[in-house]
DNA sequence: GCAAGTTTAGGGGTTAACCCCTAAGCGCCT
DNA sequence: AGGCGCTTAGGGGTTAACCCCTAAACTTGC
């Protein structure tokens, strides 16, 4: 039932990403290795849980730039930035772009293997969260434009009377784009609309 | 109606701590200086929209322990880090801990003023959602526990009959503690609660 | 232009929620 | 021992919400 994490590992060093996979298999990760950035961004499954130790200085694309595409991707996934010559600004710019952490050569093992498992705690919160909210707001963004409307205003606590009103519209139709919006929404009582909208953050 | 927000700095060197206040006061910002650590946490006002500006090294405690200090005091206020000798396992360790930035001296006033409008927007932003999230706990925590069992099972959808089959209570008894928990958290209707205790995490 | 979907509206009945009232049993504290 | 607060329960009435039905005006697209 619980599926196996996967570390990917991006490094132009053949020996590093060898000795990374030692490091890592032994503990039950699956472990899946790229020598470019470019390698892992079109041949890693966006659906694991995972997260990516990269390496910074690499031909082509850097790490950094490597975690701001990821980003941009619109991918979640936690990373971890090593590298062998590193300084403070590089450090920060990884650190604000949201790294777990950014660990210097030669590697502290005990050290990576427990930003690796904090990591791969966060991707694992991430996903359930996403599991929670992404059906919901997908449900959210079928509904038609009246019904997101109405729906809005009953999960803001508004009754049906005040609703008509608000809108101009009357009683009966409210109850329409209600009903309908609950309907396609899953709902079983306003109050479930109410929580469901509330945690896709449309009100 | 818009209250100034505070820049507190917090430095060991009176000269670095009056040339940033030359350079912040003209931009309209309230700036209050520090000279450890100490004196700034017996000493500044916890209810105003602010930010910290701290340097590392300074006699007592580090700027890194303060704050450490200051985040398990509760306290969400964004700290920017400035140092003049720092190092990557430092800018590491601050940015870890939630700073905004970690800015080697000699400082590049541009960046730094960027950084502390960035810092006052997110403390503007912080102190908004506690102050939609705050009364909300307060008052869910000043429910009874047979008010906040109802209360949650309201917001998870249930209706009352349900309610007093899962409770093993009658359904009257429901409807007075439903009536109760609503009159007591402000809500108007059931999608109320739910909005409500769904923001505060309760669900 | 017709088909499909959206928005609008009503009739009429059932169920659930809300509001007023009383009231008993229980634990806790002064 | 009496008061206070929490939990429990019911009677009885009003209002709001839900469910089934029909149906017209309007937009969008083939």
């Amino acid at each position: 039932m619980t599926e196996t994490p996967v570390v990917h590992i991006v490094d132009d060093d053949d020996a590093m990403r060898h000795s990374l996979e030692w490091l890592l298999k032994p503990l039950g990760l699956e472990v899946k290795t790229y020598a470019s950035a470019a390698s892992f961004l079109s041949n890693h499954d966006r659906d694991r849980v995972a997260c990516l130790v990269t390496d910074v200085r690499m031909p082509g694309m850097s790490g950094l730039e490597l975690h701001e595409a990821l980003a941009k991707a619109g991918s979640t996934m936690p990373v971890i930035v090593i590298t062998g010559h590193g300084d403070v600004p590089m450090a920060v710019r990884a650190m604000r772009a949201g790294a777990i952490d950014f660990i210097e050569k030669p590697l502290n093992n005990q050290l990576l293997i427990e930003r690796i498992h904090e990591a791969l705690r966060l991707a694992r919160a991430r996903r359930d969260e996403a599991g929670q909210i992404a059906p919901i707001r997908a449900r959210f963004s079928a509904l038609t434009a009246r019904e997101r409307e109405v729906a809005c205003l009953v999960a803001a606590g508004r009754q049906n009377k005040m609703i008509a009103h608000e809108l101009g519209i009357s009683l009966k139709t409210v109850e329409i784009h209600r009903h309908n919006a609950m309907d396609k929404m899953g709902a079983t009582t306003g109050a479930d609309l109410a929580r469901m909208l509330t945690l896709a953050g449309a009100i």
